[in-house]
DNA sequence: TTGTACGCGTTATCAG
DNA sequence: CTGATAACGCGTACAA
């Protein structure tokens, strides 16, 4: 192991010299900087990472702490939040918060070993963020949560709910299912929310036997969409809570030759990747996954920064128009 | 910030006895002890990663670079590599390679911040592994390199083509067509080398017609299967190089009213999540990828552990059977 | 149990 | 203005 030293020795240096001509202090000569940047080549010197974060107190590193490395997470909200930290000059890290408090993800942040982190993985308690974001910058992604040095960007879900249940009503649909995710699931109860708002300010009567409590996955809406089949009266549509569970209500549909949307009109919410493959292409809503992430990312460089922010940022939706929609009001 | 001071000052104890007692040391007895951690616990002290690092100069981490962080990679490798760090005691974090040598990555390599990585990086050049496999074990899974200190994990493509193209030839096609991805890709390159040893080993005639470059995206597959259409006389079978190209050229034969498997059949390869999703589900060639994570993180624990072992690690394919081909062999 | 010499760079301070 | 000396960051582990 080649350390500043060895480096030092060989430029007939002393050690802070090396330091500062490393660093590129100006007080360096331009002889003496080369030098030792020569003799820091021949050795192939590289300075030990932790022994300079330890003496700055700083480590120029955030982490991005995500419940499984290996999910399906959404690609670009981390592009976004690798996006900004790059041009801030800083390093991201993953780490994944698999074991709780134990894991990985915790460790970095009660360690200091980043000087900051955004957050999507709703595996690690509340009380633990409460506790590490007394350390570290911390933004949140996956709850919601008031408390002080909590910050948190939120994707309006009632909205969305509202906006997907008004696409529908737009062209024409009174007979609205909503397929929901798990009970305990707060997206999926924002999105019924901004359903029934949007029926309410439309006038339509809700209706209970529209209403079918899945679990977000492409079985579950399978099953739910058989259940909605076998029941007597079909709705003109359904709005399902997630882009997988109205996926698995095309194979429920294509299996009871319903066509979509000639026959049901459906729409999802995610705009995970498979919905632009599916035959037809699923119309969805589209969270604004880089821009929650790029501002996740912003708010940790004003944090670090010192600067007094807001603590609860909402962003909105937008609708991805493809072809599992019918608009009722044109003929045919 | 407290320190391991504060914590020895509160409990009335020396700093080398608070270190002994929360590294669980069984020299320190029993009421110091409680003491201790409670008075740890009072001032809520976490140790300083770095520093603790430094000391041991270990890290008890492990890096997976990844090219991009935000990039479709394969989660089941990710899971492999996670299993078996976690099992080791190990944490894991994954570092992207966006900017080749000044990248997080190598940043992370250099100096000295991980005890060994895995890495699936294509945009880190050779030399800077090389430079890299000097202080630290790597394990590299996306290139074949064969250079002291250099151990890699590969998986077998010439194989993979080969069984590809035999399950066709088995199921009675002998016109098998060839969609390859990018000339400079290995990765093609193998699968096509494998396509062309089964042809001779069944003495069936390589036909330069029925080979076609493509560049592995839907696009491409789309365009390249419509020029295979175009073409008189149609293949019986094709073999795509990569499940992407596949999925394209199933979308052309949609449009042209071809049906698969009656009319042609198609083998993919990756299997890719997408593939099961399909219509028909696509048959394709399955890479194991999470065998191949966990075998990485196996060789970097016994490297770490001074162990001397093979630098080079084969690992087989696995067919798929969905529903793309047909077997002429039977009667329908 | 405790004192203390490390690990390796950074930077304030001082001498030339 | 250049370069060297030394204290320091925080925890670890050996000698006492």
């Amino acid at each position: 192991m080649t350390t500043i030293k060895d480096v030092a020795k060989l430029a007939g240096v002393s050690i802070s010299t090396v330091s500062y001509t490393l660093n590129n202090s100006p007080r360096i000569s331009a002889s003496t900087k080369k030098r030792v940047e020569e003799a820091a080549k021949a050795l192939n010197y590289k300075k030990n990472g932790f022994a300079s974060d330890l003496k700055r107190s700083k480590t120029n590193t955030i982490a991005l702490l995500l419940s499984d490395l290996s999910g399906p997470y959404y690609s670009e909200l981390i592009q976004g939040v690798q996006d900004i930290t790059t041009s801030n000059g800083y390093d991201l890290i993953a780490c994944s918060s698999i074991g709780g408090a134990q894991s990985t993800a915790v460790k970095f942040l009660s360690e200091k070993r980043v000087d900051g982190a955004v957050i999507l993985a709703h595996n690690i308690s509340d009380e633990t963020m409460l506790e590490s974001a007394k350390s570290v910058p911390i933004v949140l992604l996956d709850r919601i949560l008031d408390e002080e040095h909590i910050y948190l960007v939120e994707v309006d879900n009632i909205e969305g709910g509202y906006h997907a249940t008004e696409y529908l009503i737009d062209r024409g649909h009174s007979q609205i299912a909503f397929v929901s995710g798990p009970a305990d699931s707060h997206d999926s109860s924002f999105r019924y929310q901004g359903y029934r708002n949007a029926l309410q300010d439309h006038h339509i009567d809700y209706q209970s036997k529209w209403y079918i409590t899945s679990n977000f996955t492409k079985e579950g809406g399978y099953r739910a969409t058989k259940l909605l089949i076998a029941q007597q009266g079909l709705p003109q549509a359904i709005f399902y809570a997630n882009d997988e569970m109205a996926i698995g209500g095309m194979q429920a549909f294509r299996e009871t030759n319903l066509r979509v949307p000639e026959d049901i009109s459906i729409i999802g919410y995610d705009d995970i990747q498979l919905a632009d493959y599916t035959s037809p292409p699923l119309t969805t809503i589209r969270q604004p996954k880089y821009e929650a992430g790029s501002l996740a990312a912003h708010l940790i460089f004003q944090l670090i920064a010192g600067e007094k922010i807001d603590r609860h940022y909402k962003l909105s939706t937008e609708i991805i128009e493809r072809q599992t929609v019918k608009d009722l009001n044109t003929f045919s």
